[in-house]
Order: structure tokens, then C-alpha cells, then sequence
DNA sequence: CGCATTTGACCTGCGC
DNA sequence: GCGCAGGTCAAATGCG
């Protein structure tokens, strides 16, 4: 498998038509909205294609011929594939079987036969993937529990699996992992959709009185013990410092917006996203140690 | 006590 | 059928 590498492209217009009909669109970069390559892209996950995997030059030749005279940088051949592709899920219902299945209590859940499946892959087709900086992160008005955590293949940052707390039975989920080419840039998964309206920060079930700025000294002093530096997971405590691991400053102060075209409803969801104050907020306890810490931030390795 | 996080175990889908 | 990788569960632990 080969990596491509994620350039930006600070255009918001979507041009030209997608060539399939899987709704893709890409925001920051137009040339993408052609979707350069004829095959269902999720099955090579977000930025990983095979070694043999050829784009077809026809297209690739017309993308830069276009977008050229306006992108002198512009490189077909080294593209961003950022995926959106939003789907419906299968089976809806299994998905909520699945949390129905969380209540059985250990004693007598391997008893029940009828045994809900738990959401698979295939089930989680109704996904909106992001490509968001460290800010970006911040600006999430939900409230999410961290359930998991693991490492993935060819990436030396781990993936963190969250899932809404703001409402009990929301089905909303969302992945976190650091994109491999930027570290600098967060890969945002959204599975589901939220069951509720937006939460203000009295209607999580969390209900954290938890010390932010505490509890963000120890997980980073057990993270740099158990870890290192610089391999650090993700949580909703984690300040602007670790979530970028040191990234060079110049990332940092790169504004990126949404790489995807939301569906109607998601949009909806994320619409407010960008408001200025959210995330202080919501963690008011970090917001002075989130900047103190940024500006000593270092830079670490890549992939 | 109730919440969040961590983390190893388990389950499932998929490719060979 | 087997092994791998991704996704989830749930026990352990910590905190206020």
C-alpha cells in the first residue's frame, strides 16, 4: 500500500460533478469533486491505495489542464483523497440492537442465543469523515465518550473511538486518528447521526466535574511513560499541545475547513461548529492551559 | 457514588 | 478455514 500525501488546496468552491453517483465532494480541493479514480474508494480506506492502483491519466490530464493556470502546484498525480462518501446504513435497526446489547449484563449475555450482532464494518457506511486541525477538534459541541482505543496498520498513531454522551441512545460516534502525512491534521470519522438536539453544556449525561487541568497532567505523564512523547491518544481533555504532538508552528496556523460536503441533515449538525467561544465553553477549566502550552509546543517525527 | 479513561479481550468482516 | 485488522466491550482504575 502507498500513502498519497494531502495537499491543501484553499479553494471553496466545488467544481465540476462527481463521477459516480456516491455524493463525493470535495471542498478544499475542486479537482476531486471528479473523483479521478473509477472505484469505490472506501475500500481502501482514506488515503492508502495499492501499489499496482493506477488513477486513470485521462481525468488526471483534464485536472490539470484545469486547475493549473490557477494552481501553479496543482499535481494531479499527488492528490488528496479525502473521502465523504455518506451512506446510508444497512440496517439501521442493528445498530440499536447493538446498544441494547451493551445493558446485558455480563452474567447472562453469553446465555442469549438471539444475541444482537454488534455493529460490523459493513454497517457503518453512514460516515462523515473530516480532515480538521487541532482548532478544528476543539470546535466539537458534543459531548463524547472515549470507549476505545487502537492502533492502526501503517500508521504510527493510534485511532480513538468515541461516542455521543450528551444523550442517552444517541447513536452518534465518531473516530479520531492523526493523519500520517500531516500530523497536523486530525481525521474525523462520524458514524450515525445525533438522536438529539445540540447539547448545552448542562445536558450531558457526563455531567464532568471532573479538574481538566488536573487530569490532563496525569494522562500526560502516564502518556510520556507508557508511550513516549509525541504517541499520544486523543481524548476530550486533551489539550491543543498534545493534540498536535509539536507540530510545526506553520501547520498550526494553517485554517482548514471541512474537506467534505455534509448531507443535509449532518450539515445541520455541524453548522455551528465554528462559533466562536464553543469549546471554552465546554472546557473552561482548559482553555488557559490549552494556549499556554501551545506556545511551547515542539516538533516530533512523522510516520 | 457516578462519571470518564484506559486497555486487554473479544467479535466480526474480509482477503487469501 | 485461517489469519489479520478494525471495531466494540467491559473490567479496572482514577477523580471529584
Amino acid at each position: 500500500m502507498s500513502n498519497l500525501y494531502m495537499e491543501k488546496w484553499d479553494l471553496q468552491a466545488v467544481v465540476g460533478e462527481s463521477s459516480n453517483d456516491a455524493g463525493i465532494s470535495y471542498l478544499e480541493n475542486p479537482a476531486f469533486s471528479f473523483d479521478p479514480w473509477s472505484f469505490q474508494q472506501e475500500e481502501y480506506g482514506l488515503m492508502s491505495f495499492p501499489d499496482s492502483f493506477e488513477p486513470n491519466p485521462k481525468v488526471l490530464d483534464e485536472l490539470e489542464e484545469l486547475y493549473k493556470p490557477f494552481y501553479p502546484e496543482f499535481n494531479p498525480y499527488s492528490v488528496p483523497v479525502l473521502e465523504d462518501h455518506v451512506e446510508e446504513p444497512e440496517n439501521q435497526n442493528q445498530q440499536q440492537s447493538v446498544s441494547q446489547s451493551a445493558n446485558i449484563s455480563g452474567a447472562n449475555k453469553d446465555s442469549i442465543s438471539a444475541k444482537p450482532k454488534r455493529s460490523s464494518r459493513r454497517n457503518q457506511k453512514n460516515r462523515v469523515v473530516q480532515h480538521v486541525t487541532a482548532d478544528g477538534l476543539q470546535s466539537d459541541v458534543w459531548a463524547w465518550r472515549k470507549y476505545g482505543q487502537k492502533p492502526i496498520k501503517g500508521s504510527p498513531y493510534p485511532r480513538s473511538y468515541y461516542r455521543c454522551s450528551s444523550s442517552k441512545g444517541c447513536l452518534a460516534r465518531k473516530q479520531v486518528e492523526r493523519s500520517c502525512s500531516d500530523p497536523g491534521v486530525f481525521i474525523i470519522t462520524y458514524t450515525a447521526e445525533h438522536s438529539h438536539g445540540h447539547p448545552t453544556r448542562r445536558n450531558s449525561l457526563a455531567g464532568s466535574t471532573r479538574n481538566k487541568s488536573s487530569t490532563l497532567a496525569k494522562t500526560l505523564a502516564n502518556k510520556n511513560k507508557l508511550h513516549g512523547a509525541g504517541e499520544t491518544a486523543l481524548s476530550p481533555t486533551t489539550t491543543k499541545d498534545e493534540l498536535l504532538g509539536g507540530v510545526d508552528q506553520i501547520q498550526r496556523d494553517k485554517s482548514l475547513t471541512p474537506d467534505i460536503m455534509l448531507s443535509d441533515e449532518l450539515g445541520q449538525t455541524f453548522e455551528n461548529f465554528e462559533l466562536e467561544g464553543l469549546f471554552l465553553d465546554q472546557f473552561p477549566d482548559l482553555s488557559h492551559e490549552v494556549w499556554s502550552v501551545n506556545e511551547s509546543a515542539t516538533s516530533t517525527g512523522g510516520c
